[in-house]
DNA sequence: AGTATGATTGCCT
DNA sequence: GGCAATCATACTG
Protein backbone atom coordinates (compact mmCIF):
# COMPACT_ATOMS: atom_id res chain seq x y z
CA UNK A 1 0.00 0.00 0.00
CA UNK A 2 1.64 2.86 -1.31
CA UNK A 3 1.97 6.19 1.78
CA UNK A 4 1.17 9.22 1.07
CA UNK A 5 3.54 11.53 -0.47
CA UNK A 6 3.01 14.34 2.51
CA UNK A 7 3.47 13.80 6.35
CA UNK A 8 -0.19 15.47 6.99
CA UNK A 9 0.95 14.89 10.63
CA UNK A 10 2.94 18.52 10.31
CA UNK A 11 1.84 21.83 11.07
CA UNK A 12 -0.81 23.31 8.39
CA UNK A 13 1.12 25.72 7.30
CA UNK A 14 3.93 23.41 6.21
CA UNK A 15 1.61 21.17 4.31
CA UNK A 16 -0.12 24.22 3.05
CA UNK A 17 3.46 24.97 1.12
CA UNK A 18 4.58 21.64 0.26
CA UNK A 19 1.51 20.36 -1.37
CA UNK A 20 1.92 23.59 -4.16
CA UNK A 21 3.03 21.92 -7.21
CA UNK A 22 1.76 18.28 -6.43
CA UNK A 23 -1.05 16.73 -8.22
CA UNK A 24 -4.55 16.19 -7.12
CA UNK A 25 -6.97 13.86 -8.55
CA UNK A 26 -11.10 13.08 -7.21
CA UNK A 27 -12.05 9.77 -9.49
CA UNK A 28 -9.18 10.56 -11.58
CA UNK A 29 -10.17 14.07 -12.11
CA UNK A 30 -7.95 16.85 -10.89
CA UNK A 31 -4.94 18.44 -11.86
CA UNK A 32 -1.44 20.27 -10.50
CA UNK A 33 -2.10 21.86 -6.80
CA UNK A 34 -1.20 25.84 -7.30
CA UNK A 35 -2.77 27.66 -4.61
CA UNK A 36 -4.14 26.72 -0.66
CA UNK A 37 -4.60 27.92 2.71
CA UNK A 38 -3.50 26.62 5.91
CA UNK A 39 -5.80 26.74 9.34
CA UNK A 40 -5.23 25.82 12.88
CA UNK A 41 -7.26 25.39 15.77
CA UNK A 42 -5.15 28.27 17.41
CA UNK A 43 -6.50 30.44 14.62
CA UNK A 44 -9.07 32.42 14.66
CA UNK A 45 -10.36 32.08 11.22
CA UNK A 46 -10.57 28.75 11.17
CA UNK A 47 -14.12 26.77 11.42
CA UNK A 48 -11.92 24.53 13.84
CA UNK A 49 -11.55 28.16 16.56
CA UNK A 50 -13.94 26.87 18.58
CA UNK A 51 -13.92 23.69 19.32
CA UNK A 52 -15.48 20.62 17.39
CA UNK A 53 -19.15 20.72 16.16
CA UNK A 54 -20.77 17.86 13.98
CA UNK A 55 -19.87 19.92 10.40
CA UNK A 56 -16.09 20.19 11.38
CA UNK A 57 -15.92 16.96 12.97
CA UNK A 58 -13.51 15.42 10.35
CA UNK A 59 -11.09 18.70 11.30
CA UNK A 60 -10.62 16.80 14.55
CA UNK A 61 -10.50 13.48 12.66
CA UNK A 62 -7.02 11.60 11.80
CA UNK A 63 -5.06 13.49 9.38
CA UNK A 64 -4.88 12.53 5.69
CA UNK A 65 -8.70 12.72 5.52
CA UNK A 66 -10.83 15.03 3.39
CA UNK A 67 -12.70 17.63 5.29
CA UNK A 68 -15.94 19.32 3.14
CA UNK A 69 -17.74 21.80 3.85
CA UNK A 70 -20.63 23.81 2.30
CA UNK A 71 -19.60 27.59 1.71
CA UNK A 72 -22.26 30.49 1.49
CA UNK A 73 -24.98 28.06 0.81
CA UNK A 74 -23.86 27.09 -2.74
CA UNK A 75 -20.17 25.60 -2.63
CA UNK A 76 -18.63 22.65 -1.55
CA UNK A 77 -14.90 23.39 -0.87
CA UNK A 78 -12.04 20.83 -0.16
CA UNK A 79 -9.41 20.81 3.07
CA UNK A 80 -6.91 18.04 3.42
CA UNK A 81 -6.79 17.43 7.73
CA UNK A 82 -3.17 18.01 9.28
CA UNK A 83 -1.65 17.38 12.62
CA UNK A 84 -2.83 14.77 14.90
CA UNK A 85 -6.45 13.39 15.76
CA UNK A 86 -8.17 15.82 18.17
CA UNK A 87 -6.49 18.90 17.08
CA UNK A 88 -8.28 20.74 14.31
CA UNK A 89 -6.10 21.39 11.39
CA UNK A 90 -6.36 21.55 7.61
CA UNK A 91 -5.03 22.76 4.23
CA UNK A 92 -7.79 24.11 1.79
CA UNK A 93 -7.15 23.25 -1.45
CA UNK A 94 -8.04 26.83 -3.20
CA UNK A 95 -7.29 26.74 -6.75
CA UNK A 96 -5.70 23.83 -9.32
CA UNK A 97 -3.93 23.75 -13.09
CA UNK A 98 -6.07 21.17 -14.92
CA UNK A 99 -4.18 18.66 -15.95
CA UNK A 100 -6.68 15.21 -15.96
CA UNK A 101 -10.64 15.32 -17.01
CA UNK A 102 -11.07 18.17 -18.53
CA UNK A 103 -13.64 17.37 -20.27
CA UNK A 104 -15.62 16.02 -17.38
CA UNK A 105 -14.52 19.45 -15.34
CA UNK A 106 -15.61 21.61 -18.44
CA UNK A 107 -18.90 19.45 -18.15
CA UNK A 108 -19.32 20.05 -14.16
CA UNK A 109 -18.49 23.69 -14.67
CA UNK A 110 -20.27 24.65 -17.54
CA UNK A 111 -17.57 26.83 -19.70
CA UNK A 112 -14.40 25.92 -21.32
CA UNK A 113 -11.87 28.21 -20.35
CA UNK A 114 -9.37 25.82 -18.40
CA UNK A 115 -7.97 28.84 -16.65
CA UNK A 116 -11.58 29.30 -14.42
CA UNK A 117 -12.59 25.41 -14.55
CA UNK A 118 -10.50 25.25 -10.72
CA UNK A 119 -9.23 29.18 -9.98
CA UNK A 120 -11.05 29.39 -6.46
CA UNK A 121 -12.21 26.93 -4.02
CA UNK A 122 -15.86 26.77 -4.75
CA UNK A 123 -14.65 25.95 -8.57
CA UNK A 124 -11.78 23.04 -7.32
CA UNK A 125 -14.87 21.43 -5.90
CA UNK A 126 -17.64 21.83 -8.68
CA UNK A 127 -14.89 20.33 -11.19
CA UNK A 128 -13.66 17.36 -9.43
CA UNK A 129 -17.44 17.02 -8.45
CA UNK A 130 -16.74 16.95 -4.32
CA UNK A 131 -19.86 17.03 -2.01
CA UNK A 132 -20.83 16.06 1.47
CA UNK A 133 -20.40 12.19 0.50
CA UNK A 134 -16.39 12.79 0.54
CA UNK A 135 -16.16 14.37 3.83
CA UNK A 136 -13.58 12.12 6.74
CA UNK A 137 -12.53 9.71 3.60
CA UNK A 138 -9.19 9.01 3.30
CA UNK A 139 -6.64 10.62 0.75
CA UNK A 140 -4.37 7.46 0.48
CA UNK A 141 -7.28 5.39 -1.14
CA UNK A 142 -10.25 5.72 -4.24
CA UNK A 143 -11.04 8.30 -5.33
CA UNK A 144 -8.28 10.27 -3.97
CA UNK A 145 -5.18 10.14 -5.79
CA UNK A 146 -2.08 12.44 -4.59
CA UNK A 147 0.99 12.10 -6.90
CA UNK A 148 4.12 14.50 -6.60
CA UNK A 149 4.00 14.71 -9.89
CA UNK A 150 1.78 15.69 -13.38
CA UNK A 151 0.58 12.84 -15.06
CA UNK A 152 1.95 13.87 -17.97
CA UNK A 153 5.21 14.81 -16.59
CA UNK A 154 7.06 18.12 -17.85
CA UNK A 155 10.08 18.25 -15.89
CA UNK A 156 11.44 18.92 -12.92
CA UNK A 157 11.21 22.08 -12.31
CA UNK A 158 11.59 23.97 -9.29
CA UNK A 159 8.23 25.58 -7.89
CA UNK A 160 8.50 28.84 -6.21
CA UNK A 161 5.99 29.06 -3.58
CA UNK A 162 4.71 32.71 -2.60
CA UNK A 163 3.09 33.47 0.77
CA UNK A 164 0.32 35.87 1.55
CA UNK A 165 -2.76 36.94 3.64
CA UNK A 166 -5.63 34.82 3.44
CA UNK A 167 -8.81 35.37 1.35
CA UNK A 168 -12.33 36.26 2.52
CA UNK A 169 -11.74 35.97 6.26
CA UNK A 170 -12.16 38.53 8.69
CA UNK A 171 -10.19 37.16 11.51
CA UNK A 172 -6.63 36.70 11.90
CA UNK A 173 -6.43 38.23 8.04
CA UNK A 174 -2.48 39.23 8.27
CA UNK A 175 -1.68 35.03 8.78
CA UNK A 176 0.67 34.96 5.53
CA UNK A 177 -1.20 31.67 5.31
CA UNK A 178 -1.62 31.75 1.17
CA UNK A 179 0.66 29.98 -0.63
CA UNK A 180 0.80 29.69 -4.56
CA UNK A 181 2.81 28.78 -7.63
CA UNK A 182 4.81 32.08 -8.92
CA UNK A 183 3.64 32.30 -12.25
CA UNK A 184 0.79 30.44 -12.57
CA UNK A 185 -2.14 31.57 -14.16
CA UNK A 186 -4.65 29.25 -12.47
CA UNK A 187 -4.61 30.94 -8.96
CA UNK A 188 -7.97 32.32 -7.70
CA UNK A 189 -5.99 35.65 -7.49
CA UNK A 190 -2.41 37.61 -7.85
CA UNK A 191 -0.15 37.82 -4.89
C1' DA B 1 -37.96 29.04 16.80
C1' DG B 2 -35.94 33.05 14.70
C1' DT B 3 -32.02 35.40 13.00
C1' DA B 4 -27.29 36.48 11.50
C1' DT B 5 -23.28 34.92 9.05
C1' DG B 6 -20.03 33.25 5.93
C1' DA B 7 -12.49 29.93 4.15
C1' DT B 8 -17.54 32.26 -2.75
C1' DT B 9 -18.99 32.98 -7.28
C1' DG B 10 -21.12 35.14 -11.21
C1' DC B 11 -23.73 38.62 -13.15
C1' DC B 12 -24.92 43.56 -13.16
C1' DT B 13 -23.79 48.55 -13.78
C1' DG C 1 -16.85 47.87 -7.95
C1' DG C 2 -21.48 46.27 -6.08
C1' DC C 3 -24.62 42.77 -4.87
C1' DA C 4 -27.77 38.65 -5.11
C1' DA C 5 -27.90 33.61 -4.65
C1' DT C 6 -28.72 30.08 -0.99
C1' DC C 7 -28.37 27.16 3.28
C1' DA C 8 -26.06 24.75 7.19
C1' DT C 9 -24.28 26.23 11.34
C1' DA C 10 -24.10 28.99 15.34
C1' DC C 11 -26.06 32.10 18.31
C1' DT C 12 -30.00 34.51 20.73
C1' DG C 13 -34.27 34.49 23.29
Amino acid sequence: MAALIIDFSADSDAVARALIGMTLLVGGVGGRIVETEAYDQLDAASHSFSGPTPRNAAMFGPPGRAYVYRSYGIHWCLNLVCREEGHGAGVLIRAMEPTAGLEQMRALRGLTDVRLLCAGPGRVGQALNVDASFNGMRLDRAPFKLLAQPAANAGAETVVVLEGPRIGISKAADLPWRFGEAGSRFLSRRF
